[in-house]
DNA sequence: ATGCGAATAGATTGCTTGTTCTAGAATAAA
DNA sequence: TTTATTCTAGAACAAGCAATCTATTCGCAT
């Protein structure tokens, strides 16, 4: 190294996230983040490659953070603590957790697409959750699982959490206790696997 | 009138519903709308005077589509109908649906807030679906609602209908018969009011 | 037939964006 | 001290945007 760096990645991908956070994609421009920096906007582009770069990065880092949470979840067979653990992570850090529930993925990439690696490694993390997921809900069915039973799990443990701590996201305040309920009350009374016309013996192993 | 118009509003606002439904609201720039109707961008502020009206208006067709199916439903004390009711919306017009659920109102007017009365439009549809569904929600329990309650039956009637619909939406698929289905599962499992510690008589009127 | 006014038509303006470029400053090793 | 290299610094560039402007065309009322 030659000269002391005095932006590191860190504030630029903290400074997009917050951007983000708070003014949806649009305001997470170059010159937003520079500013909110304080670095010149060429400083930028010493770290990443370009705008997608940062932002890719900057779901990474937060994906990253929700899988290990709910990953060792899932893989114990745990569904209805993962649904759960939801609350608690976004209650730790709302602009992440804002950042990531609030905003399709996208729309964050619409104009231009991220740059190969960081690409993959999105990939990487999404299946990583997605076998965990798939794992869980497997293993408690017990074989083959049907389409039904996957998207009625899927919103069990991911789609509906989301949508109860959505408005308190959204409104900015503070994640009441009545959310964890809700969550809890919703695996008490709707049974992951499909109810359908379950004709089969209920007291087979 | 002296020159017969070529080109209708509602032809603007189907183009600029479409072009947000397929690629997101940066998709719907004037020319993308003008180039999609056959028509000179130039035109388009014949009909409209900014593109926020366009989006503003579209929205406003689109929401008050809806609210047309579901306010009668929670004005006539039908929860769970409405919350099916909004499947059938949804298959009618795929376009108009992506419109309205995929994409957050804040995304459309992030870089310019509507026209004052078009701003007022958006405002009574919202407030007119917002007294329905308190309407709808306070008769059956019969007195003082609590904010919880009110959460509760909004994850229910609104949010979860939505989270169970979207995954369809978004594969830009059919709507599958088990999505009707987790709904009513929903419905019969978690009841609209609080099952919290609910010490009262169940006897009493 | 004719002329007024609304609509088309599209080039143009002014602004913002992401990205690049040029110049200079700082630092660790030689 | 010198030098090589990485960073800061911000002006400059090209592209794309919403919105405006000038010119032209059309069709109904007169």
């Amino acid at each position: 190294m030659v000269r002391t760096a005095r932006f590191s990645a860190e504030h630029f991908i903290d400074a997009a996230l917050a951007l983000v956070a708070e003014g949806g994609p649009g305001a997470a421009t170059m010159q937003a983040i520079a500013r909110k920096v304080g670095a010149p906007t060429g400083s930028i582009y010493h770290r990443f490659e370009s705008r997608s770069a940062i932002l890719a990065t900057a779901w990474n880092a937060s994906y990253g953070s929700l899988a290990r949470v709910l990953v060792p979840l899932l893989q114990a067979g745990r569904p209805r603590e993962a649904a759960l653990a939801l609350l608690p992570w976004a209650g730790e850090d709302r602009h992440r957790a804002r950042f990531l529930l609030l905003h399709e993925p996208v729309s964050l990439f619409e104009e231009a697409p991220p740059p190969e690696p960081l690409r993959q490694a999105m990939e990487r993390l999404e299946s990583e959750m997605d076998q965990a997921f798939r794992a869980c809900v497997g293993l408690s069915g017990g074989g083959i699982t049907r389409e039904e039973d996957l998207a009625r799990a899927k919103f069990l443990i991911f789609d509906a959490p989301i949508a109860i701590l959505r408005p308190h996201l959204l409104a900015d305040g503070d994640i009441p206790a009545f959310a964890g309920q809700m969550i809890a009350e919703l695996h008490a009374g709707v049974p992951l696997a499909g109810s359908g016309l379950r004709t089969g013996s209920p007291h087979t192993a």
